[in-house]
DNA sequence: GTCCCGGTGG
DNA sequence: CCACCGGGAC
């Protein structure tokens, strides 16, 4: 059984899915899906990024630090955090024992500072509860802190070759334009999309590793969300989004988008940069903080929040620090 | 300056 | 649903 394939296995089977399954049965959608793949590996051989976790220069463990760190970052920025952060840090065992104020420093600016603690979290249950030995099951990798479908998927697939849907936004735009003709919308990907995913995996295991990668990488470098540049692409010749005309190109999502001046986000932002600015082991005075925000309420509620989430500490006087731990 | 982008967890 | 961070495009 190849139900890698489906990571929602539990699930009913996905016989009567409707509108989506019920027409794709037709005599040439194998030959078309046969020559997309074929064409994608080609262009995968000659283009791919040459990113360092890749070509398996690297172990599971480095694989799942680099799609961490990418989940809301674009790689290039990420390039440089993942090697200084592998070279101090080559395993989970020694992430594990890294001080927290440490591995929050190291973050940086790669935003979203509670995946820093998450990956830690992550590293410490690898080390204890699986001799520091990366799973290699898609329900145990979920099972990891900050380890959702998408990482677990990217995983399974790219560091242990596992036959496995991938499945992020780049490879629901690919795929629903080429195949369906249309833009993807909204926001979690719906049972319609995971069901072509898993229809146009292909059979062999090996093939299905490059699939995710390639049509990943076409999303990400050339079938971009608002210009693709379908002129060069070397699959233009079976998208039916390009036969349609490209409709709605580039239209809305319908996600929620979140604003940043003023925000929580943006005063979160200031306070940890002030802490990492610090010498090792030092604190900011509370007089100090207020002088960061004007807003006394909000600065006050997001300093508890970052105390919440373990990303800072407060000492008897109010002062801040990064965790000690 | 404004707008847009994204995976996980709660 | 919605909070969460930065930076790139314009």
């Amino acid at each position: 059984m190849n139900d890698t394939a489906q990571p929602h296995s539990d699930q009913r089977p996905r016989r009567s899915r409707g509108t989506l399954l019920a027409r794709t049965p037709v005599p040439e959608d194998a030959a078309v899906h046969d020559d997309v793949a074929l064409r994608l590996a080609a262009w995968w051989e000659s283009n791919a990024r040459d990113l360092p976790w890749r070509f398996g220069r690297t172990t599971p463990w480095g694989v799942l630090v680099s799609e961490v760190m990418s989940q809301q970052t674009q790689m290039s920025r990420v390039v440089p955090y993942w090697t200084d952060w592998m070279a101090r840090w080559p395993d989970a065992r020694a992430l594990a024992d890294a001080p927290k104020a440490d591995v929050i420093t190291a973050w940086g600016r790669l935003g979203y500072p509670r995946r820093a603690l998450r990956l830690q979290e992550c590293a410490q249950v690898v080390a204890r509860d699986y001799a520091d030995e990366l799973p290699r099951t898609y329900d145990q990798l979920t099972g990891l802190p900050g380890i959702g479908d998408y990482t677990a998927s990217a995983v399974m697939s790219f560091a242990f070759g596992e036959r496995i849907a991938v499945i992020d936004t780049n490879i629901r735009r690919v795929l629903s334009r080429v195949f369906l003709g249309a833009e993807s919308l909204g926001g979690a990907a719906s049972p319609a999309e995971r069901a072509l995913a898993a229809h146009v995996l292909p059979e062999a295991v090996r093939d299905s590793v490059t699939w995710n990668q390639s049509v990943m990488e076409l999303g990400a470098v050339m079938c971009t969300a608002k210009s693709p540049m379908c002129e060069v692409c070397p699959i233009a010749h079976d998208c039916r989004f390009l036969k349609l005309g490209r409709p709605g190109l580039g239209e809305r999502r319908t996600r929620p988008r979140q604003r940043f001046q003023g925000t929580d986000r943006q005063v979160r932002g200031l306070v940890l940069a002030a802490l990492r600015g610090l010498p090792a082991g030092a604190t900011l005075a509370r007089s100090d903080a207020e002088a960061l925000w004007k807003d006394k309420a909000q600065l006050a509620a997001c300093i508890a929040s970052l105390d919440d989430d373990g990303l800072i500490e407060m000492t008897e006087d109010g002062a801040l620090r990064l965790p000690q731990g």
